[in-house]
DNA sequence: TTGTAATGAGACAGATCTGTCTGTAGGGTG
DNA sequence: CACCCTACAGACAGATCTGTCTCATTACAA
């Protein structure tokens, strides 16, 4: 399970259908390539619902981004726990997970990342979402490094969030996930030299 | 002197200027978010020309991969040359010239790392160029390790590389270099460990 | 049942996109 | 001078983009 979940649009608001629909769409093929009237034909969701709800297209797009945060979270907590028995491996475990990432159907490089990327104002609402989910993922790293007692969890949390960003980035551009086995070789050496 | 040269587009060709023109909007603003006509208008082209040099927009933004290509590597053996004295200094003067570059005025991370980002395709010509540079920076790198002596040159090239997408990448999110000084770090450790 | 709010469907405006085409001007060479 | 190649200028087509608007329909609650 390393493909990111979705859920049925069955069910749900024109909202949540919006949102889900930018969620698979944005990340697949890019925020500039997919226009307005093919999330809306997907969403099944008419132009005046979807500008009852956001006041342009920027706020369907840090709801996107805020999505793929939370399933992002949820996903990688889940991998860890299930691959990680004591704290030492867990924190391993993180680099196994981004390696099933890589290797899914659907990857297509960092969500956060490429919004940066695509939307070049700093100061786009997007950016800040994104920054926001770096930190938390930092954040998470940092509380499985404690966990596992090594000297500077905060300074070691930042530097493997690098290797993540960094094997992620290497493995969509080569098609290739061999990065994440480099990047969890690479943190290793940073856990016996710490 | 971190940013990448720019030639004044007097006496250049009206190519020439195109791909110049191309070289820094395409960086600066993002592929899909500059118009052709645009760049027709900053480099003083007719459109007709535009098109008798390339058959489609997509061909202007191969050449504006391969001159970001051509520069990027021209930069970094000047600065590795003037920041590193004897062979394992010039090693990690490639980090102390990545945090230059993260610092410039017109730093917009990765050129390479947002085309890929901006067009999904990975079938597109401008991936392959991208592809191409990696390999290129990376047989740089090998060439800097082999001669500082160590002992898989081939291997740490490609984690140093690594480093670098994830520093380059941390920077721009963050707006702030540190994380060249990170990546530094653990190249140091590596360094060390191997 | 009746009123109200949310939604769907789609026309419409205005801008912008890529790419084609015509016509004209200039510059070098025979 | 005549010829040819290149480039400029810009109209034009056709598609697509975001966002606004009208109107009919649905769902639900009082």
């Amino acid at each position: 399970m390393s493909e990111l979940v979705e859920v049925p649009k069955d069910q749900l608001s024109p909202r949540q259908r919006l949102v889900e629909t930018a969620f698979r769409l944005f990340y697949e093929h890019g925020i500039n390539a997919v226009g307005i009237d093919r999330v809306l034909a997907e969403a099944g969701v008419s132009k005046a619902t979807l500008y009852r709800h956001f006041a342009t297209k920027d706020g369907l797009i840090v709801e996107f981004v805020r999505l793929r945060d939370a399933r992002y979270r949820a996903w990688l907590k889940d991998r860890v726990d299930a691959l990680g028995s004591d704290p030492e491996s867990r924190v391993l475990a993180v680099f196994a997970a981004i390696k099933e990432r890589c290797q899914a159907g659907d990857f297509r490089g960092c969500a956060f990342g490429n919004t940066v990327a695509e939307l070049a104002d700093p100061d786009h609402p997007a950016h800040q979402a994104a920054r926001e989910h770096k930190a938390a993922i930092r954040a998470y790293l940092a509380e499985l490094l404690t966990q596992a007692g090594v000297r500077e969890p905060e300074q070691l949390a930042g530097r493997f969030l690098l290797l993540i960003d960094g094997a992620v980035t290497t493995a969509v551009r080569d098609g290739c996930a061999d990065a994440a086995d480099e990047a969890r070789e690479i943190a290793s050496t940073l856990l016996r030299a710490g």
